[in-house]
DNA sequence: TCATTGATTTCA
DNA sequence: GAAATCAATGAT
């Protein structure tokens, strides 16, 4: 069955806005042997600006953090760890960076262990979800869900460290 | 709690 | 150039 893919609009309102709306939602892959899996997100990040100490994009823009400045909508991936990569979605409008770091879909804990399981890596940096054929959201039910600070963010201080805005589907 | 792991960033 | 850092994970 194939679901509706979310307006463009979406992903140009604040992170704070987004992140909640995207629980429930779904990440749709389409692999490379044009096989299209889907994953309901179930527990997200937002990362806010530069003024945000805990966004990649709080000492600037970086050839790593570019993306998260253009419109919302793209796909921002990066390597941590020497190992895993992440997965974000870019929010707002230009020159407002901001992302959503996708921790958790159902059956899938962890934000490395999701990008495995995908089959995501470097190569989808800079992917447009209203455009691309192997990456795009799809609309979902609206999921009621809990907030809590971010993880592992030790380096931002305790006023950004502290900002609940890590957002968990409840059962 | 600790080793892994390497691209990116920071410091010189 | 070299050194430190890091949106994590799994094993101990």
């Amino acid at each position: 069955m194939m679901g509706n893919k979310v307006d463009s609009g979406f992903f140009l309102m604040d992170v704070l806005e987004v992140a909640p709306r995207l629980l429930g939602k779904i990440i749709t892959i389409r692999d490379d042997e044009d096989i299209v899996k889907r994953y309901r997100i179930s527990e997200v990040e937002a990362y806010r600006g530069e003024e945000d100490k805990a966004c990649h994009a709080s000492k600037g823009r970086t050839e790593r953090n570019d993306v998260m400045y253009l419109e919302g909508g793209h796909v921002y991936v990066y390597l941590i760890y020497g190992m895993y990569w992440m997965l974000n979605i870019v929010t707002g409008k230009t020159g407002n960076p901001q992302a959503v770091l996708i921790r958790g879909v159902e059956g899938y804990g962890g934000p490395g262990k999701l990008t495995r399981i995908m089959n995501i890596d470097r190569s989808f940096y800079g992917e447009d979800l209203n455009t691309s054929k192997r990456i795009w959201i799809e609309e979902g039910e609206k999921l009621k869900y809990v907030q809590t600070p971010r993880i592992n963010i030790d380096y931002a201080g305790e006023f950004w460290k502290n900002k609940p805005w890590r957002y968990i589907v409840t059962t």
